[in-house]
DNA sequence: ATCAATAATTGACATTTTCAACGGTCCGTG
DNA sequence: CACGGACCGTTGAAAATGTCAATTATTGAT
């Protein structure tokens, strides 16, 4: 009882929190999915800045990733993947289309379903934008070593994908 | 060069991606940025939809959060904690305040900051929002053993805190 | 041949984000 | 002490995103 009530006074070794450094010991600063949205939300933040001189946004730049691999993917694949709604993707590849970055062409399989595919120009921007999304991941992993983004990688993709 | 023509044609080995289960091996798919941000998606929906019952989103809850640990912090300090613009700040606090969860202090040490704090309902209320949080968690990491949980935090906190 | 289900599209609506401006307060300097 | 620049919370508006229902064209099963 004496030993609860000194534990739950002042805190003594904990410095006087200045700025918002004595929140990251609260409750909430342990919670995964608090991390998660902070990490995704910085990261995110540095990548759209990263992109912009390539006029490209994440979300773009993604659309653009799935089309330059050649997977051929339709945009509801897109959509499901990137979990957006339909229209969104819709939105998002008449741009990339309007800047001749990709095309549609219409799935031969399934005549409802359009498949995108990647233009010369498409994949040229692509490694580009590439290498500056590359670069500033290296500078947000500074503090991981290469074993740990592999782990984290991994871990994150059991989250990501669950089974 | 004979290999080199086989390893790029059609892939053999590879199953024939009928839904979205071929993009996962895609550049994109390996992308820290883009693990996260689906991570986070998938998170976010499924605390969203756990905390619905006790009328909070993750945005409130987050606030409710830091009110009930006794760090008493300011609006800015929320705000830059939680990433949100301080107007942000201003409409969960309203809200938060109007169901009387929280109170506003005007800050003695400066009284143009406003600290919060927790009522008894708004503890009460955490207190069983955080158990819902708390089980849609253990949900999503079924697949992730204690150990890489704690190591998940870890690395997502180096992300989430640089330097 | 018909019919329910699905892909893409459009348009409307709600929510969230981002910014600029403003009153009140703090603090260092003259 | 008074001034001036910086900061906190607040308001309101504009831009960007997210969500949803309805429509057309096509599919696949019966």
């Amino acid at each position: 009882m004496g030993l609860a009530i000194i534990a739950a006074m002042s805190p003594i070794g904990k410095t006087q929190p200045t700025g918002t450094a004595g929140l990251r010991d609260s409750v909430l600063g342990r919670d995964l999915s608090f991390l998660l949205a902070r990490a995704n939300a910085l990261t995110l933040a540095a990548a759209n800045a990263a992109l912009a001189q390539h006029g490209l946004k994440a979300r773009s730049y993604s659309v653009l990733a799935l089309a330059a691999d050649d997977v051929r993917p339709t945009q509801r694949e897109l959509a499901e993947f990137l979990r957006l709604d339909p229209s969104q993707v819709v939105a998002l590849v008449d741009e990339l289309e309007k800047r001749q970055l990709v095309e549609r062409r219409t799935d031969p399989a399934d005549r409802r379903a359009n498949v995108l595919v990647v233009t010369d120009t498409g994949r040229a921007l692509f490694a580009r934008a590439q290498e500056s999304a590359h670069a500033v991941e290296l500078g947000l992993l500074a503090a991981v070593t290469p074993q740990d983004h592999e782990r984290l990688a991994e871990l994150l993709r059991l989250l990501a994908f669950p089974t």
